[in-house]
DNA sequence: GTAGGGTTAG
């Protein structure tokens, strides 16, 4: 949890980081030079997918054709690319022209089916290459780990890893890498941690000789500071270090992030300095990051401060730069200046992205300032930009909570000329946005008639239409599409029975409403505290204390805890009922300090 | 010619 303290220091910190003029003129000795150590991260040349295609497809032709390994180059530069479809669909038209690809054309593809979520096809391949008489390498393997990591079957990937070490396979810094990186994508940092210490401290057998890089550590790095494991961050920093892995503006803006991210602003600042005293230049990147952290504190001025200094610096702000700036306006109300720095941007004479417009159309949208914003999104189409569906996702929203129900339908039905699509979310803007402005009708309809199209509705928008129907009064409709939803293959979500829940309560219908909550219950499904919060406002609210105080209880025996929203339910028992508060002093949970948040 | 590829916004 991040304190005012901290906070505050971080401001102080950033502060310091901008104006004083000894130190600037320190970074700007420093950052004039080229950083002595660099090792550079280069980054593989653009691939020419054109120009790959083209080759590919005149071999293709070619007769007799080519040696099959010469194909190999080209699928290759797909794959790179990350366009596994189109891979995909260049096998299949080698395999129409009974063309079979050889031992590493087997292997692009096995890695294109792991790299597509389709892990599967990719043990299906190597199948075929023990058929053929091949046998797998490290490669095949690292390809397969890292699937099933994407796949979220860590522990399948970890028994893959251990099982090629006993058939006597030499995992490699790739392996690590895949097998570490897999596992803190997919949420499993201590696990990664606990592999890596593992590898490291040689308990894997096998004559392992350790030897990780900068990438690897990364990687790890990067986990444990998105977790916010930052004293196991520092410390793998420190043991990098130690075995003469020099960081570089990636690694330390790895762990820079966190710490700021973390309200170590002491720490972030810290890094940064030892950075820059090595030599090594803050990019973009990490100025785009520091802006960040600035401007979630509400330190506006100090992030502006930042880009000032970074430009001085003579890095080149980007649009991230620019956008998170131009929220961090918006998000404290200083509209004004959002748009001089809009302005700014615009004078610079670059192209602007349509993000840029779309942070600050949001920014008007929030402050109810819907003129404003539509006079931007008019700024767009007049200077040649193309609105994007998020565009018109904010715009819907603003005018529906500005009531505006006959412009947000003209607008919606002005996006297919614009070309762009709606997306589940614009349905769901949109039918929230006619229930909550007495259109029920034409929410239902725009329901169904999705439905019908084969549109695949998601629980949001059902949660949509169900709070539109039970608030209309309309329980039995309400009824009928929550029974439908196993039907529409898609599960209740927590919010789905508090609406459901408190429909029946604001209609009279407590019983009905505690047998959901019973359901609930016996379904094994874990209640959250708003399920159990939407059932107490309707006891509370139908003077039944008695009925409160018994799902208190509940809650404190499962120790689920209470928020703000049962302390309001609990101030208003407590006022309307007495004898009530001596019996409340007995709920455990409720009556520890510590464990009560009701901030 | 096949495997890991790392930091920033919404």
């Amino acid at each position: 949890m991040v304190s005012t303290t901290r906070a505050r220091e971080a401001a102080c910190a950033a502060t310091a980081l901008v104006s004083a003029n000894s130190q600037k003129a320190k970074l700007s000795t420093i950052m004039a030079s080229p950083p002595p150590n660099s090792t550079p991260f280069t980054k593989p040349p653009k691939i020419d997918l054109t120009q790959a295609l083209k080759e590919f497809n005149k071999m293709l032709q070619t007769q007799p054709p080519p040696p099959i390994s010469s194909f190999n180059a080209p699928l290759a530069a797909v794959a790179r690319a990350k366009k596994h479809q189109d891979v995909i669909f260049m096998f299949n038209q080698m395999a129409g022209a009974d063309l079979f690809p050889d031992y590493i054309g087997m292997h692009i593809l096995l890695n294109c089916y792991c790299d597509s979520r389709r892990v599967g096809l990719g043990f299906a391949v190597m199948g075929v290459i023990l058929k053929k008489g091949y046998n797998p390498n490290i490669v095949t393997f690292t390809s397969l780990i890292k699937g099933l990591c994407i796949e979220d079957r860590v522990g399948d990937a970890l028994s893959l890893f251990r099982k090629i070490i006993a058939m006597g396979f030499y995992p490699n810094v790739k392996t690590w890498g895949t097998l570490v990186n897999g596992l803190c994508r997919s949420g499993n940092v201590g696990i990664a941690l606990r592999v890596h210490r593992e590898i490291r401290d040689g308990d894997v057998g096998c004559g392992l000789r350790f030897n990780p890089n900068l990438i690897y550590y990364c990687c790890l790095l990067d986990g444990l500071a998105k977790e916010g494991l930052l004293e196991e961050a520092k410390e793998l920093f420190a043991e990098m270090e130690g075995r003469g892995i020099s960081a570089d503006v990636v690694a330390f803006g790895t762990l820079i992030d966190g710490l700021c991210k973390n309200g170590d602003w002491e720490g972030a600042k810290g890094l940064f300095f030892q950075m820059m005293d090595r030599g090594i230049r803050p990019n973009v990147v990490t100025f785009n990051m520091l802006i960040y952290a600035l401007c979630r504190e509400g330190k506006t001025d100090e992030a502006r401060g930042m880009l000032d200094f970074m430009v001085e610096r003579g890095e080149e702000p980007d649009f991230i730069t620019y956008n998170t700036l131009l929220d961090g306006y918006c998000h404290e109300g200083r509209l004004d200046d959002a748009r001089g720095l809009f302005v700014m941007i615009r004078n610079k004479g670059k192209r602007m992205e349509v993000t840029t417009y779309n942070v600050l159309i949001n920014g008007y949208r929030k402050h109810h300032n819907l003129e404003e914003a539509m006079a931007l999104f008019r700024d767009i189409l007049s200077e040649d930009h193309k609105p994007t569906v998020v565009t018109f996702n904010i715009l819907l929203i603003g005018l529906f909570q500005a009531g505006n129900i006959v412009a947000a339908r003209d607008l919606y039905s002005k996006m297919e000329g614009h070309g762009v699509a709606p997306v589940s979310a614009t349905y769901n803007i949109l039918l929230d946005g006619f229930c909550k402005n007495d259109s029920l009708g034409e929410a239902i309809e725009l329901f169904q008639s999705l439905e019908k199209s084969g549109y695949k509705l998601n629980s949001h928008a059902c949660n949509c239409l169900l709070d539109g129907l039970c608030k209309a009064g309309k329980l039995d409709e309400a009824c009928e599409l929550f029974e439908r939803l196993p039907n529409m293959r898609l599960a209740p979500t927590p919010y789905t029975y508090s609406i459901m829940i408190n429909g029946f309560c604001k209609n009279g219908q407590l019983e009905k409403a505690k047998n959901l909550f019973l359901v609930i219950e016996n379904s094994g499904y874990a209640s959250d505290v708003a399920i159990f919060n939407t059932l107490m406002r309707g006891y509370c609210n139908n003077n039944d204390p008695a009925n409160v105080v018994d799902l208190l209880q509940k809650m404190a025996n499962r120790t689920l805890l209470p928020d703000s929203y049962t302390a309001t339910i609990v101030v208003d028992l407590l006022s309307k009922t007495e004898g009530y508060s001596e019996f409340l002093k007995l709920i455990p949970n409720f009556s520890d300090k510590d464990r009560v948040k009701m901030t």
